[in-house]
RNA sequence: GGGCGAUUAGCUCAGGGGUAGAGCGCCACGUUGACAUCGUGGAGGUCGGUGGUUCGAAACCACCAUCGCCCACCA
């Protein structure tokens, strides 16, 4: 092995041989597990956050693959509607081309053509993550076979009356010429105006005002509304405006929607343009006036002067011909919720067109239930609480779009406007009994993106097929998911799992966080914060980095700023840290729902892990060379180290369980780093290094130091998939184990490595004996390589022995000279003071030590053990204490009281000495 | 307007009714044949504030502050 660790050597290597060998297909005959990925965008790239959530799910995919079970981590991308849509159309209109120049046909050709040539980036990016996903079940979201699922279940859903065609107001991007979801829509806060008009009276008496955030929806108003109980307006209600600019003449209704409140307690109402002031006009009956067109420019339906206006125009022209005719009252600035389109950023308009729904209410309430009573499982569970929250008040989906790419709605109409839905033209002519000259046209539309999405845990087994994966595999064991997809994803798996695959689709969702920047501040291109975690992986200069992060900027104005906070932050690039760090920092952070900070210290660090698990490596291989199979005895070092991981092993089964990668991966690091390197392999040294010690003992050290580190390995491979397969290759060969890969190597079990709590106290004892060495070494300033004297006083008969059992073990780790017991009337010498129970260290001061230092020193300790001791008085001191507390507390206290005292006893003594031999020091020298 | 979360060492974060933790950073010393991507020792926190429950609160409860997120139709 090379003395330092280099991970792009052999990242890449393990992946294509572990992919070539088919070990990322589910095997053997477990219990099936299951994960299936949420599927990427097709016109997608590996982000942080991907990264993260890949690096959960390949753990715990890993994990219960070495458990047994038959895992299966399901890949696959989604075909992304609108997202790949613009893609596509960004690239025609480079050519000067517009789709509808191309025509539907040929613009799908050129889709799918985009997919073949540049979509998917990102399964090769998961490759590099190690990701183990059988990519033998590949799909995506357009294959024949997930696209005859969809239609399937838009057909059943349709012939059961859960889908419906109807005109209503939606949400209309007047960018994109399509319908949106509800969810697809972002209120943001804009500056804006209020303005106050005055709407005169038909009968000539007066006016009233009205207030509006869009003075040109004025074209459109069927009405003005004041609240039933506003007193100020009861006498105008039934009464008839004249309405400015339009000349119709609308009524005055009362409706409770209006707050009398806000305003001046009159509102316009224009049931075409708002969704409030449609329901209005429902329960009033009012006319619908549609002043706008695809464009959201203003329509023939409104006066002349105005047709043809962009909406912002006519917005201008509204308020300044109403001024002209002083009928402005007041302008008022006011910040607005402004909806926008979450791709297309276009302000949204509510917009009266035909659409498709899926009717909500039937297939919400059974998931819903599906959460109360457990059968799906939160992690964290604090986020059922939005689950429902949303569920509950959930409206109907609008689930079709007026684009292109997409799955087609499986609808077909006759020259009469009747609507017939099948899975095929000709299967709609036979079910509807349609003879054959009866034209039919198809319905241009196609389905959210999303409605195929919520399919994907049972279409992507083979559904409606009833095959060999579906039954293995339906339901997943767990989702791994954001939260920020809860409505859009997850709700709808469930919904569509229970109806259409008989069961929920999963029996937990794990929810993560967000990979934020080290700022807190949410990563994204437009504020040049993001880091590619490739960029991590293989390392990245600063001139490319710089060029990375503003590369197509938007705001072209932000590129000093951008360039400048990246130079700080980034001086020299970036690093190469490897996949293997980069994942176990995702997992060190991967605290449950918590939004995470990046930082680049974590991944430092844990890199230098992987040096320290590497050379780790290299001595125990250096020392277990033509192992062979003579008898082995495990000392105490042996058998305390085995008990040290059998509890890690323990401590990280149920760490996986409960999903907390964090404390597994930080139990791993500490008994590697603390427990394994600190103090086992400097242990095993004095032994496998003695020309005296027994065969046997060196054979039990060598077993021990292969077993542990092979255990390790495997115990660490989850979340470090690269590194431990480097090792174990080399390590299996000592360690005489068959097997050609550690992925599909069992995980350890605890039971294999016994719990030994004599040898855990015999090395306790031994670290506090070296601790307290290296404490007066430490702040004594003495060199690390000098070999100190150590008198032992008031040693109990076990202290003896172990001193005994354990000289070598304290000569050679301790750096200990030599070891006495100092006689029951034997004084002792002037010496630095360690305490280890009623055991006092004392290592002769003679040359070596600086009384005042130690002076200090001891006084320190006696200050801390004072304060603690007083603490721990007062607590006793109290009654209500000692009465209430329970009496194991007490005992506890009443315990620690005892050694504080004994301990402080001590100190003084120690203290006293020194004392008495600093007078004789400056007695001397004044003599001198 | 509702709801959720966060606030612990200089930084990033665990923890959790009785003794305050890690990594990084900092200080000192150190080339002991696994590792200077290292070793050894050390410094550093009244756990956001106030009040309550309790023998005991950093932890539980209430309120407040600050920051962040989600949802919602006030023109």
């Amino acid at each position: 092995m090379e003395k330092t660790y280099r991970p792009l050597d052999i990242e890449q290597r393990h992946y294509a041989n572990w992919e070539a060998s088919g070990y990322f297909a589910p095997s053997g005959d477990g219990e099936p597990f299951c994960i299936v990925i949420p599927p990427p965008n097709v016109t997608g790239t590996l982000h942080m956050g991907h990264a993260f959530q890949d690096t959960i799910m390949d753990a715990l995919t890993r994990f219960h693959r070495m458990n047994g079970r038959r895992a299966l981590w399901q890949p696959g991308m989604d075909h992304a509607g609108i997202a790949t849509q613009m893609v596509v159309e960004r690239q025609l209109n480079a050519e000067g081309l517009s789709r509808t120049d191309l025509g539907r046909e040929e613009f799908v050709r050129r889709v799918w053509q985009w997919k073949q040539e540049s979509g998917g980036q990102i399964a090769q990016q998961l490759r590099r993550m190690g990701a183990s996903v059988d990519w033998s079940r590949d799909r995506f979201t357009m294959d024949d076979d997930l696209t005859a699922a969809v239609t399937r279940v838009f057909v059943d859903l349709y012939d059961e009356g859960l889908i419906y065609r109807g005109k209503r107001l939606v949400n209309w991007d007047p960018v994109l010429h399509t319908a949106l979801s509800d969810l697809e829509v972002l209120q943001e806060d804009e500056a804006g105006h209020l303005w106050h008009f005055r709407y005169p009276l038909a009968d000539g008496d007066g006016h009233l005002a009205v207030a509006t955030t869009r003075p040109e929806t004025m074209l459109g108003d069927s009405a003005v509304a004041v609240h039933p109980d506003d007193t100020r307006y009861t006498h105008l209600v039934g009464r008839e405006i004249d309405l400015p600019l339009v000349g119709r003449r609308i009524p005055v209704i009362a409706d409770e929607y209006v707050d009398p409140e806000f305003g001046t307690g009159c509102v316009k109402i224009t049931p075409a343009h708002d969704f409030n002031d449609y329901d209005v006009g429902l329960r009033h009956d009012l006319p619908l006036y549609n002043i706008l067109d695809d464009n959201a420019a203003i329509s023939d339906a409104a006066p002349t002067p105005y047709r043809g206006l962009d909406r912002y125009v006519a917005r201008d022209r509204v308020v300044a011909d109403l001024d002209a005719q002083g009928l402005l009252e007041k302008t008022e600035d006011y910040t607005r919720k402004v909806p926008r389109g979450d791709r297309s950023g276009a302000v949204v308009e509510p917009y009266l067109t035909n659409q498709w729904y899926v009717k909500i209410g039937p297939l919400a309430k059974p998931a819903i239930e599906a959460v109360e009573t457990g059968r799906i499982r939160f992690v964290p569970e604090n986020w059922s609480k939005t689950y429902f929250d949303w569920m509950h008040k959930i409206q109907d989906w609008c689930i079709s779009r007026q684009l292109w790419w997409g799955h087609r709605i499986p609808a077909w109409y006759d020259g009469s406007g009747n609507i017939y839905v099948a899975e095929s033209e000709a299967a709609a002519r036979a079910k509807y009994e349609l003879a054959d000259d009866v034209a039919l046209i198809r319905d241009e539309d196609v389905l959210d993106t999303w409605f195929s999405s919520a399919l994907w845990p049972f279409s992507t087994m083979g559904w409606p097929e009833q095959t060999e994966s579906l039954k293995t595999f339906y339901p997943g064991t767990v989702l791994v998911t954001g939260f920020d997809i809860i409505f859009f994803w997850v709700a709808r798996m469930i919904m569509m799992g229970l109806k259409f695959a008989g069961d929920v689709p999963f029996r937990e969702v794990y929810i993560h966080g967000l990979i934020r920047d080290q700022d807190g501040q949410k990563m994204s291109k437009s504020k040049g914060n993001v880091l590619d975690p490739l960029d991590l992986i293989d390392g990245v200069s600063l001139d490319t980095l710089l060029e990375k992060r503003t590369r197509g900027l938007m705001q072209t104005h932000l590129k000093p700023a951008i360039e400048a906070a990246t130079r700080k932050q980034f001086p020299n690039g970036i690093e190469e840290y490897g996949a293997d760090a980069l994942r176990f920092t995702f997992a060190a952070l991967a605290t449950t729902g918590r939004d995470i900070r990046f930082d680049l210290g974590r991944i430092e660090g844990y890199k230098n892990f992987c040096n320290k698990l590497w050379n780790a490596a290299r001595y125990v291989h250096m020392n277990t060379v033509n192992m062979d199979d003579a008898d082995a005895e495990f000392g105490a070092a042996d058998r305390w180290i085995r008990s040290r991981l059998a509890k890690t092993i323990a401590d990280v089964h149920g760490h996986f369980a409960t999903y907390r990668l964090d404390l597994a991966a930080q139990a791993i690091y500490d008994f590697t780093w603390h427990e394994f390197c600190d103090w086992y392999l400097e242990l095993s040294k004095p032994v496998l290094q003695s020309d005296e010690a027994l065969a046997a003992d060196k054979q039990g050290a060598r077993r021990t130091l292969v077993d542990v580190l092979e255990a390790l390995l495997r115990l660490l491979h989850p979340i470090m998939p690269f590194i431990t397969e480097e090792i174990w290759q080399q390590t299996r060969r000592h360690a005489g184990i068959a097997g050609e890969t550690i992925m599909l190597r069992p995980f350890p079990q605890s039971a294999d490595f016994g719990a030994d709590e004599d040898a855990e106290a015999d090395i306790g004892w031994v670290q506090q004996f070296i601790l307290g060495i290296r404490q007066i070494r430490g702040e004594m300033d003495i060199s690390p390589g000098r070999a100190l004297p150590v008198l032992l006083q008031g040693a109990s008969a076990a202290d003896r022995q172990r001193a005994d059992r354990h000289a070598t073990l304290l000569a050679r780790v301790g750096r200990v000279e030599s070891v006495r017991h100092l006689a029951d009337d034997e004084q002792a010498p002037p010496a630095a003071t360690a305490l280890l129970g009623d055991l006092r260290l004392l290592v002769p001061m003679q040359g070596l030590i600086d009384v005042a230092a130690e002076r200090t020193r001891l006084g320190r300790q006696r200050d801390r053990l004072q304060a603690d001791l007083g603490k721990a008085r007062g607590k006793l001191a109290n009654d209500r204490f000692v009465n209430n507390a329970p009496p194991d507390v007490v005992t506890q206290e009443r315990e620690r009281v005892a050694e504080f005292e004994r301990r402080l006893g001590q100190l003084a003594e120690q203290l006293e000495k020194l004392d008495s031999l600093e007078q004789t020091t400056t007695l001397q020298a004044d003599n001198s």
